[in-house]
DNA sequence: GGCTAATTGTTACATTGTGTAGCATTACCT
DNA sequence: AGGTAATGCTACACAATGTAACAATTAGCC
């Protein structure tokens, strides 16, 4: 299983990518809808941000059409996991244990 | 507890970090000496970054003669839960279940 | 079939973050 | 007192990020 996806997202992009993973198919206009109220954007932003993310490989296109339909390459979760198993290497010097004693520690869980 | 750490660590600061993490107490040059076999740095490359890592909150330092010696302001793990926290709200939807789902799915944890 | 409005493609740009470092200044310690 | 080591200040190139305009295309209606 070799995969190549380091690139992390930026907190637009991941704002985007939530509304993308919510509806598991979204439009560029959809995407703007749904973040006008929180984060109004023109419709060129909002596809920039699409084309980057599809770059990244967080999501990926069909055509229906003339119009693009982006849906999740990637589960939130996934990516998610990704992000705690890198924490665990930069801060807790690999070790799960050491995250979630720290994870009790700051009542996150326990 | 009001506290404000949005700011988050850049590769190269977290490297330099984890030297400071490990010691408890460092020097720049200690510093440069830790990492100079996994990245060679001029000294005020690597006093650039303290006095970042000084400014973001992460270390404070203490004056020995005319030596400055950092030492953490936080610690590691608490860096990390809050990394984890950043990461349940913007991926799993606020549930630390979810998070957990995802990293149990991705054999992180068992 | 042709027109129009909706969609995409292309390109740009200001800001900020990041890595890298030089040089001036200061002040211990011998 | 002077040299050496440490800091203070400043700079800069490159990438990432947010923001968007404008051009080109084309699907679909009339």
């Amino acid at each position: 299983m070799a995969h190549r996806d380091k690139a992390r997202l930026s907190p637009l992009e991941n704002k985007v990518m939530n509304v993308v993973w919510e509806r598991r198919v979204a439009t560029a206009d959809d995407v703007r809808t749904a973040l006008a109220r929180s984060r109004p954007m023109k419709d060129s932003t909002v596809r920039t941000i699409l084309r980057r993310l599809e770059e990244k490989g967080f999501i990926e296109h069909t055509v229906q059409g003339r119009t693009f339909h982006f849906a999740p390459r990637v589960a939130a979760q996934s990516v998610a996991s990704n992000a705690v198993r890198g924490i665990i290497e930069r801060f807790c010097d690999g070790s799960v244990e050491n995250l979630l004693v720290g994870m009790v520690d700051s009542d996150l869980v326990s």
